[in-house]
DNA sequence: ATTATCTATAGATCTATAGATAATGC
DNA sequence: ATTATCTATAGATCTATAGATAATGC
């Protein structure tokens, strides 16, 4: 490799014409894709046109097409993320600490995640929705899969009697309902980021203080979760 | 009154230009209202077009604003339904019965009342956003209010010794987020309108499964809860 | 005259493409 | 020649208004 005198990171030449704007990119492709994460996180994927995120990336409206065929493509750089709380269910299932902290984990990752990431879960189920191409089937995969896991986790600490007899389809039914209610509410309330552990906390405990046979246990598994949370 | 011979209910004499269907109509409006309802539930407010109303309606497009001026004003005739809970709510914080009971019916006419309206509650709160008039400060009064009545009936089943000592707000917060999530996943998935009342069920009991201290008067306040559901 | 519709259209988007242009690379 | 931008624009919406028209009412 071949260092110049004088030519920092800043002055590197650039190929192609410069934009109009005083701007300059390391990487276009990512600028265009952190600009449309923000603008999704504050108007909503719907309301955000190609033009908008070009224009907070610093292009112009048309120039975003070279970087990506249309707006769905931009959305698709984001989703990856929505993979860590059922990466998460997989290894909890397996595990040897009593259901009731492997659950507890599992509600609060999901939180953590969905509050975190740019896009609005519901958003991302629709475009989702309208994609019948492979992400589309991931989508639903994953997040069938994500309920089956939790589904499971839920059997198991009824057959050890830490659960009581409710329904295990219904309660993840309902621990899913009300963690994506939570994060919708807590995009839509604008609340500070440092509110996301309380949420993920009152979803867990909500749902375990209504499945534990002895709630006194609640506490256990609280910090047996998140010793999991910060060993993983 | 007179009546003519042979002059029956349906061809009763109609003023105005006919329309171009064949449809006629007892009161544009309604039907206008009625349309508007299903495409709103089945496609969402966003992505129906006053088009398509007035087409479900049997008008052309811009006979619509003979009768409504704009999109919002017809979605605000959709709207006064949004307040049978916060009624009920209003009513349960002063009665004699268990908090248990008087809870488990403000949550269970919640999520009855949010599947069975015409509007996708976030969609609801989106047009209530987009308001700065009337219409938007009722609606986040009344969501308002609603979250401090279920709170106070929290504390009301603290203070007899009924409930745990968990945050009443915090308590509310997951309780209504579990209601509109779930509602919410109602709407996605399609799912059949006798599915409701479960949900409703489902809910009400993770709630209270969550706070009651002794949970075998679980059964007794979801009973109690369906007396005042049948009585009121 | 009044009512309720129609047709036609202006104006505001927004998406996506065509083709010009201004840099660097060789 | 290649790259990355630009300008310009076609075409697809969608909203809302202007003004014509076809009924009934008086």
């Amino acid at each position: 490799m071949i260092h110049y005198l004088g030519m920092g990171k800043g002055d590197a030449p650039r190929v192609g014409r410069p934009r109009n704007s005083n701007t300059h990119a390391e990487s276009p492709r990512e600028d265009i894709v952190a600009a449309a994460a923000n603008l999704f996180a504050a108007d909503g994927y719907a309301q955000t046109s190609v033009s908008a995120i070009a224009r907070a990336a610093g292009l112009g409206q048309s120039s975003l097409y070279y970087w990506f065929p249309n707006k769905e493509a931009i959305v698709q750089e984001l989703i990856d993320k929505n993979r860590e709380s059922l990466e998460i269910a997989r290894e909890m299932v397996n595990r040897p600490e009593p259901a009731s902290a492997r659950l507890y984990r599992i509600i609060y990752v999901d939180v953590v995640q969905m509050c975190s990431a740019p896009l609005d879960f519901y958003d991302l189920e629709s475009v989702a929705l309208a994609q019948p191409d492979e992400f589309g089937k991931y989508f639903f995969a994953d997040y069938r899969e994500l309920g089956e896991l939790m589904s499971t986790v839920i059997r198991q600490g009824q057959k050890t009697g830490e659960f009581l007899g409710v329904g295990p389809d219904s309660a993840t039914s309902a621990a899913l309902a009300m963690n994506e209610g939570l994060q919708y509410r807590y995009r839509r309330d604008g609340s500070a980021p440092d509110r996301v552990s309380e949420l993920a906390h009152l979803s867990a405990e909500t749902s375990l203080g209504a499945l534990l046979r002895d709630r006194r246990r609640l506490t256990v598994a609280r910090s047996t979760a998140e010793t999991l949370i910060s060993t993983a």
